[in-house]
RNA sequence: GGGGGAGUGGCGGAAUCAGGUAGACGCACGGGACUUAAAAUCCCGGGACGGUAACGUCGUGAGGGUUCGAUUCCCUCCUUCCCCA
């Protein structure tokens, strides 16, 4: 007998050494077997490995080692999100060169990552801020700019003060920088963009091709690219040529118009005003409008406020002529800049009207009831049938709506039209650490891209990290250049790209990380891609898988794959909270990873987090709690320990077996069938493990119960053991190992096939069957599983019990459901 | 304001997809065994109320509905978290 004490500082390191060396986690294509891409969002490298990484890789590796056991071909990479503003500010603060920072966090990072006991393919790692990676962002921009799908304009961009740079529209949060919190201003500079919108309509309509994603980060992409379907309609102004066109989901309302609005920075406000009485008190009214923040101006709870320009234009549709105003809930990046109001029938059209005395005109009659416009005291938003509205009178709102815009196109005032919320991609970057953008400006030839055998460009050395601006363009050797197509004197864009540029490809990096004609080997990529199953968290529900599946869509536009959509399946896992806040260090109440490998090892850790809370749920962190996973995984380990013996002759199966080996055996059968289905199907490894956990326990009572083992015994108990070993690879892979080899296996358990189950054993010997009366339940006895229902039906009434409650009374009705109950409706 | 989740013992959570024994598994707690003692380990207990007990009544945020039967389905409401404004 071993008496051998579970020690995972021990047999941790001794095993990630082994897998090391017999390299058992490198991944080949092989057309021969199915393959499958199992990938977690790889992370920024701060140095600092949170509970919120580890539980991100304890799922991955769990689900990872169990499909290789099932017998995929799997592809599990890891890599680093290394471009981006830490590294800058450390340069900043603590006079460290970025890269090398960088470097280092990123050493420490896959150091503990290493000792998690993760079965990525080492070999196939990649960090952002190689040169051998940001080659490709800037080869793929140069494709981008050849198909016209990368472009520079002037607009007024989101501009953080405190971080000196633009942010995209999707890194602005509740008025603040997603990165510091600081107020987003509004500024008017020359940017590079990404037309993400030309794939708009692809980016709604292929959501509902992604059937394993989470419902709400589909609702959330959606919201997000805010598709409406309405028209856009053209209104003349009066004494001038010039045409103001709007957007409006609601076409049918338009007899309804009586005024218009602008946003204040709306190209078309100087002009109106111009020379007139009305400029100067217009001007200061947009200046004052353009000071303020953007959820101050779209906030449906504040007073709206306008200023008339004193200008009118031409309701095409009645000939007559109504007022323009200047209006500041009115954003320039919605629709068209202006909007048509029709008080009667818009909320915020009714309050603004009501403060400034614009009339209301109903143009749609509540079916059940008349509205009168003097005695409105809320607009009618609903549908009905339509008045004062010409040729179309007496119809339904929504039902004329495709014929009224027919109307309008038929006259030539409008057309149908569909608008997104979603803006172009903000990609231009004020900072040093990121992606060069591959182009210089030249004072004879203009913007000229880098020639692609010049990529990449690289970042120089020569910087200085001041804080103030950007050293890319203090730079003596990197902004001074000559022109590509000229070689006279050309200067260098200074800008660098947005880091999620770098993650909106790398997926496709790992399928071959040393392809050097392409982003990636278009084979090889043909035979991974898409990746099969994404975890990470939430928060990326738009940001990361929006710009992700845009470029996806522009690689295989670009012809490099045919791959459409990149993950087929995704998992968002949920936070990981402690004392009722998030773990954060800004709430103070963080545990290091390492500090929870160094008390109790990986394989506890991991099987801590994911027994404690299904993956898409929060994670309630507890200090006792991960005691019980160490407590059981030593249990384990002493139980198998305690019998090793049994595995020194290994005996065959008895024809026969005792009463309670039998048991045992359906137990074991019962226990696999439970765990490959919440693994496979559910995701749902708590399950899973309160599962091994009770076949534990039953293996434990029947090891203990005393008495000779007879023959058959210590079959069903040696099977017993190696099934839990086997259950428990994908979760404690060091202790399933190490047990493995102990029990005589050989290596490595995680290459063993998956232990099948017999569906006619994996149900229990016998079940118990409740008996209702009324509705509650009044007694139990024990049947055969597939005891007939006249079976449980007679042997219900028979039972004492019963009989003594059914006295005097009659039965009214029976429902027997087989295998679960007999219910008796009495009076 | 709009959209989407979630509310079950002292705690994390099961059962919810497909209506059928609510509370699996674990933590914390209580009792016992082993020990000179402790730790570790092993065994037993446990939703609430009443009862020595058998057992009974109540019980899954609140209220209603459907059903022989509702934590599960439907309606209304409350609380809370997330996303968008």
């Amino acid at each position: 007998m071993t008496t051998s004490k579970y020690l995972p500082r021990e047999i941790e390191p001794k095993w990630q050494k082994r897998w090391e060396e017999s390299g058992i986690y490198r991944s080949v294509e092989d057309p021969d077997r199915e393959k499958f891409y199992c990938l977690e969002m790889f992370p920024y490298p701060s140095g600092d490995l949170h509970m919120g990484h580890m539980r991100n890789y304890a799922i991955g590796d769990a689900y990872t080692r169990f499909l290789r056991m099932v017998g995929y071909n799997v592809l599990y990479p890891m890599g680093y999100d290394a471009f981006g503003l830490p590294a800058e500010n450390a340069a900043i603060t603590r006079k460290v060169d970025p890269a090398q920072w960088t470097r280092q966090s990123i050493e420490k990072m896959k150091c503990v990552q290493k000792r998690m006991g993760l079965s990525y393919d080492w070999d196939r790692t990649l960090a952002t801020c190689e040169p051998e990676y940001y080659h490709w962002n800037q080869w793929v921009f140069l494709q981008f700019l050849k198909k016209g799908l990368a472009y520079r304009n002037a607009a007024p961009v989101n501009w953080c003060p405190s971080c000196s740079t633009v942010l995209a529209n999707e890194q602005v949060e509740n008025g603040g920088c997603w990165r510091c919190g600081s107020n987003v201003q509004q500024k008017d500079l020359e940017q590079w963009f990404f037309r993400i919108t030309a794939y708009a309509d692809e980016l709604v309509q292929d959501l509902d091709r992604l059937e394993d994603w989470p419902e709400r980060v589909k609702i959330m992409q959606r919201n997000w690219i805010g598709r409406s379907e309405g028209a856009e309609i053209h209104f003349p102004l009066v004494g001038s040529e010039t045409v103001i066109s709007t957007f409006t989901t609601r076409p049918d309302t338009v007899f309804g118009i009586t005024y218009m609005v602008l946003a204040a920075e709306h190209p078309l406000v100087g002009e109106l005003v111009r020379g007139t009485d009305r400029e100067e008190p217009v001007r200061q009214f947009s200046e004052r409008v353009k000071g303020k923040s953007t959820i101050e101006r779209t906030d449906e709870t504040r007073e709206k406020e306008g200023i008339d320009t004193g200008r009118c234009f031409i309701n095409p549709v009645t000939g007559e002529r109504f007022p323009i105003l200047v209006a500041d809930y009115v954003m320039m990046e919605y629709g068209t800049g202006a909007v048509m109001g029709v008080p009667a029938h818009d909320q915020r059209d009714f309050e603004f009207a009501g403060k400034y005395g614009l009339p209301v005109r109903v143009v749609i009659e509540d079916d059940a009831r008349s509205i009168k416009a003097e005695t409105m005291e809320q607009a009618y938003v609903d549908d009905g049938t339509m008045v004062n509205s010409g040729p179309f009178d007496g119809r339904n709102n929504r039902e004329a709506m495709s014929d009224f815009v027919g109307y309008l196109e038929e006259n030539g005032w409008g057309q149908a039209s569909i608008s997104y919320r979603l803006r172009d991609w903000l990609i231009s970057r004020q900072r040093y650490w990121g992606t060069p953008i591959p182009v210089v400006y030249c004072e004879t030839c203009g913007t000229v891209p880098v020639p692609e055998e010049d990529l990449p460009v690289l970042l120089p050395d020569d910087v200085t990290f001041t804080g103030e601006g950007n050293p890319l363009a203090a730079s003596s050797s990197f902004g001074q250049t000559t022109c590509p197509g000229c070689s006279g004197h050309a200067r260098r864009e200074t800008d660098t790209m947005d880091t999620f540029i770098d993650s909106s490809h790398y997926f496709f990096r790992y399928t071959d990380p040393a392809y050097e004609q392409a982003p990636f080997d278009p084979e090889k990529a043909a035979y991974w891609m898409p990746v099969d199953q994404y975890i990470g968290g939430i928060e990326h529900a738009i940001l990361h898988l929006l710009y992700a599946r845009f470029f996806t869509k522009g690689l295989r536009d670009l012809g490099l794959t045919d791959v459409g959509e990149p993950f087929s399946r995704l998992l968002t896992q949920g936070m990981v909270i402690k004392d009722g806040a998030k773990m954060s260090k800004s709430m103070g109440n963080v545990i290091p990873a390492e500090e929870m490998m160094d008390k109790y090892g990986a394989d506890t850790a991991r099987m801590f987090i994911l027994f404690a809370s299904p993956p898409e749920k929060e994670l309630d962190w507890n200090d006792h709690g991960v005691e019980g996973s160490f407590r059981f995984l030593n249990r384990v380990y002493r139980l198998v320990c305690k019998n090793s013996h049994l595995f020194d002759k290994p005996e065959d199966r008895p024809d026969e077996l005792p009463d309670g080996s039998l048991s045992l055996v359906h137990a074991a059968h019962k226990t696999i069938k439970k765990v490959t289905e919440d693994i496979r199907n559910r995701f749902q490894f708590n399950t899973a493990i309160s599962a091994i956990m009770e076949l534990v326990n039953e293996l434990q009572r029947f090891s203990s119960d005393g008495g000779e083992l007879q023959p058959g015994d210590r079959w069903a108990m040696a099977e017993g053991l190696r099934t839990v070993i086997l259950l428990l690879a994908p979760f404690a892979p060091h202790m399933a190992e190490e047990l493995w080899e102990l029990t005589g296996g050989s290596y490595s358990v995680s290459v063993q096939p998956w232990p099948p189950y017999d569906p006619a054993l994996a149900v229990s010997r016998t079940v118990q069957i409740v008996v209702q009366i009324n509705g509650k339940v009044r007694a139990r006895f024990e049947a055969l599983p597939d005891s007939s229902g006249e079976d449980l039906e007679r042997r219900a009434m028979e039972n004492p019990k019963i009989i003594e409650l059914l006295k005097g009374k009659e039965l009214v009705k029976s429902v027997v459901v087989p295998g679960k109950l007999v219910s008796l409706v009495i009076k």
